[in-house]
DNA sequence: TAGATTGTTAATCGATTAACAATC
DNA sequence: TAGATTGTTAATCGATTAACAATC
């Protein structure tokens, strides 16, 4: 018996398991696409602030890396310093901007309009970064709202909706266990880019349509907090914190 | 006769706390650990279909990694399979439970009782991971409430439920031109373990109360969709198509 | 035994860090 | 000039991958 199931538990997960679409890259990854938006926003408050130019150090201090990296990163998105005067904010700011593609406008849709869902589409943050929430949508009628500011539409809508928008981004925040469902309608509306709330591996399958240009992030809050758990538990036991028992060296 | 009890009592309660900090490895790093956290959902999918054993490839195809990597991440944590026979799932499961403290309490606190604060709060995912929402705090009193199931009480009396209840991780869901503030009075009230749904690049400082011990997570929504807007660009200019429209299908 | 899988060691890869020449 | 900062190359570090002996 426990050979046979050994054997169906092999070729149920071979079955489930979806291929991985390698991200191809030219020599930007993603950690330094990260940093970059990250030295963006400095850049734009000290901008605000009313400062010129900026140091490598200064943006290292400010973002938490070494000045080093910050002037690698720089200097892959071709972006050059003066050799005593720094960057020139202004233009590097330009410049992250082009390359981030902040400049083209950023709307996503929201799928499953839960507590979750319906909590991001307020969020007053995004607009500050250029990301516009121009819909939501869900199966449950009771929350739908299609003359909203922001409107709400039934699920059948969505392939339509992000064929004629152009819409490229779509935020995932259903329950789990409609997760993998809802993904292959997104999958299947042509949606290449997808922010997961749920705590399921989604992954795109490597079909034609999205052959290599198909991204996915999870966000797993579940996960972050088990994970910090676990940290903070582990520094307290290194440093010998909370236990008080002694070493029983005498005796 | 105290003396005595009191030295066997001590001796036993040496022995218990000694038992139960599990034997950490120092070479247990935090994309191990995370990793162990996804395979400890693998085991128990596969335990409630009922199979008995698993083999570092099905494990490997299910989470998207080598199998030599789940094998090494497995002897990391002293978990041992047989050599032909692959990992017994509930020997596995049980000892990932013990090694990532899911046999131990998680609680956490909300600060910050606002439209994602609220959300969180009744996120149904997180009761099946076993962490447990104790309660939020807000400075605003139309919020509050604090005879509800989980209250909601005033930011003034953070400090003092923290304190008593041994809280170790808060979620941050304040607007972000509150976060600096807000997360001093966190860092005040002796919390090692933030998760940071603000996108102020907040850090711990290093005070004696939590030099060593302290960590602080990022889930930066925004940055995950710029990111995911590059990342979908870029990809698409790679391979030299402008339009996702062209779907190969029989006309 | 033959085949399969673990556990671990060595090789590879990539990213970070350090160093320093160029130069303003 | 002297001092400071960039841009890039080399050194280091760590993590992943490959390989394979052990062994069930």
């Amino acid at each position: 018996v426990t050979g046979l199931l050994f054997i169906l538990a092999k070729i149920t997960i071979e079955q489930i398991t979806r291929f991985e679409v390698p991200p191809l890259e030219p020599n930007i990854n993603q950690a330094i696409v990260l940093r970059l938006a990250r030295y963006l926003r400095v850049l734009r408050k000290l901008k605000s602030m009313g400062f010129i130019k900026v140091f490598s150090n200064n943006l290292g201090d400010a973002t938490g890396v070494t000045p080093a990296v910050v002037r690698k990163d720089l200097s892959a998105v071709s972006i050059q310093g003066h050799k005593r005067g720094g960057y020139q904010i202004d233009a590097t700011l330009h410049t992250l901007e082009r390359v981030l593609g902040k400049d083209e406008r950023q709307e996503v849709v929201i799928v499953g309009c839960g507590k979750i869902g319906r909590a991001l589409m307020s969020h007053p943050e995004f607009q500050r970064e250029g990301i516009q929430i121009v819909a939501g949508f869900d199966i449950n009628p009771n929350v739908q709202s299609p003359d909203a500011p922001i409107p709400i539409l039934p699920m059948s809508a969505l392939a339509t909706f992000v064929h004629s928008r152009h819409i490229d981004v779509v935020v995932l925040t259903v329950p789990d266990n409609a997760a993998t469902e809802v993904f292959d309608q997104v999958v299947a509306a042509g949606i290449p880019g997808v922010l997961n709330f749920t705590s399921i591996e989604l992954k795109f399958p490597p079909t034609a349509k999205c052959r290599s240009g198909c991204v996915i992030h999870h966000v797993n809050i579940g996960l972050e907090i088990e994970n910090l758990f676990y940290l903070v538990r582990t520094h307290r036991s290194a440093s010998g914190e909370p236990t008080p028992a002694a070493v029983p060296s005498e005796r």
